[in-house]
DNA sequence: CGATCGATGTCAGTCACTGCCATCACCTTC
DNA sequence: GAAGGTGATGGCAGTGACTGACATCGATCG
C-alpha cells in the first residue's frame, strides 16, 4: 500500500477550482486547498509555483498540440489557414474536457489576478506559435503578428464555445474569416 | 514651507525605476523604493497598488490618448486606418519620454512579473479600443478582434523603435502594412 | 539486509500587502 | 484668531504567499 494517496496534483488542482468557484480566489487560502486535497501547504507549492498556477497546469499540452498542427500543415497551405487548422485540430481537447473548462472559464473570469496569468499563458501560445510559423517560412514580424492573431481569433471562438457549446472548429473558422472580412475591407478602403 | 517633499508618486517610480535596473525586480523590496524615494512603506501603497504597478503609472494616460484618436477618426476612415492613425498620433507620448521609456521597457523585458502586468495594460487598452470601434459601427465580434490587431501591431512597432529609433508613427504604418498583406495573400491563397 | 531515492511533513523566516489609529501642517469658519 | 476640519503621512500589528533546510519513511535496488 503506497505511503499516501496517489494524484496529490490532480487533487491540488480539484479542491483549487472547486474552493475558487465556491468563495472566489482572494478569498481562498493556499492552506486551504492543500487541507481539502489532504496534504500540507508545503506540498502545494512542490506542485504549483503559485497559487494561479495550479488552474493552468494543462496549458503545455493546450501549447504542444496547437503547435505540432501549425507544424503538420501542408506546404502549400497558407500560415492563417494552417493557424485556423491547428486550432480546430484542437476541438477535441476541449470537447472531453467540456465540464471542467467551462468552471474554470467561469471562474478565471471573475478574478483580475487569474485574467492577467491567462494573458501570460496567451502570450506564451502566441510565442511558440510565431516560432512555428518562422519555422514553415514566414518572416519574423509576420510570423510574430499572425501568432498574436490566431491567438485572438481562438480566444474569441472560445468564448463563443463557452457560451454557445457548438463546434469549437467552426467557431474558429468564422471567427477568421470576419477578421480576414475586416482587414480586407480595410484594405480596400485604404486603396481607393 | 510644506510639511513633506512634494511630488512623493514620483519620487517612488524614479527610485523603483532605478532599483530594478540596478539590481532587478525580484530582488528589490518595497521598503528599499521607499526608503530610497524618503517615504515609509506604507506610504508607498497609498501611491501604488502594488509592486509592479509603480512602473504603470501613465498607462492611463496613453489609454486616452489612442482612445480619442480613434473617436476623432473621420467617419470614412475604415476601422483599421483608425487604429493606425490613433497609435501614430501617440509618437509624441513616446518621443517625449524616450530616455524612460526605453530604460523601462528594458527593466519589464527582464522580469517575467511584470512582463505578466503589462500584458494585462495591453488588454485593457485593446478591449477600450474595441469599444470605440463599436462606437463608430464595428460589430461587437469585429470591434474586438481589430483592437487586439491594433494593440499586437503597435506593440511590435514599439518594439523596433524601441531598438532602432526613427519615428514610431512610420514604424506602426509599416507593421500594419505588413499584416494586410499577411492576411490579404492568406486569404487569397484560401480562395484559390 | 542495507543503501538510496522520492514524495511528503515540519518549521522558521522573508516579504507583499492591509487595517487601524495617531500626527501635524494647512485651510476654513465663525 | 481660536476652534475645528482635511489631507498626506508615520507607526504598528497582523495575514497570507512563498522559500530554504532538514527530518521522515515506504519503496526499490543491489
Amino acid at each position: 500500500m503506497a505511503r499516501w494517496e496517489p494524484d496529490a496534483r490532480g487533487r491540488l488542482q480539484q479542491a483549487a477550482l472547486d474552493l475558487f468557484a465556491e468563495q472566489g480566489f482572494e478569498t481562498t487560502s493556499v492552506a486551504q486547498i492543500a487541507e481539502r486535497a489532504g496534504v500540507t501547504e508545503r506540498t502545494y507549492f512542490r506542485h504549483h509555483a503559485d497559487k494561479r498556477e495550479v488552474l493552468f497546469a494543462g496549458s503545455e499540452d493546450l501549447e504542444e498540440l496547437v503547435v505540432a498542427g501549425v507544424r503538420g500543415a501542408a506546404d502549400g497551405v497558407s500560415h492563417l489557414e494552417a493557424l485556423v487548422g491547428a486550432f480546430a485540430s484542437a476541438q477535441d481537447f476541449f470537447d472531453e474536457r467540456r465540464a471542467f473548462v467551462v468552471a474554470r472559464h467561469q471562474v478565471l473570469a471573475a478574478s483580475r489576478e487569474l485574467r492577467e496569468r491567462e494573458l501570460a499563458k496567451l502570450a506564451a501560445l502566441a510565442a511558440a506559435l510565431a516560432a512555428a510559423l518562422r519555422a514553415r517560412g514566414a518572416t519574423p514580424v509576420t510570423a510574430s503578428l499572425l501568432g498574436d492573431v490566431g491567438v485572438a481569433v481562438f480566444a474569441t471562438a472560445f468564448e463563443s464555445w463557452v457560451v454557445d457549446g457548438g463546434s469549437l472548429a467552426a467557431q474558429v473558422r468564422d471567427v477568421a474569416r470576419e477578421l480576414a472580412q475586416a482587414i480586407h475591407d480595410d484594405t480596400s478602403v485604404g486603396e481607393r
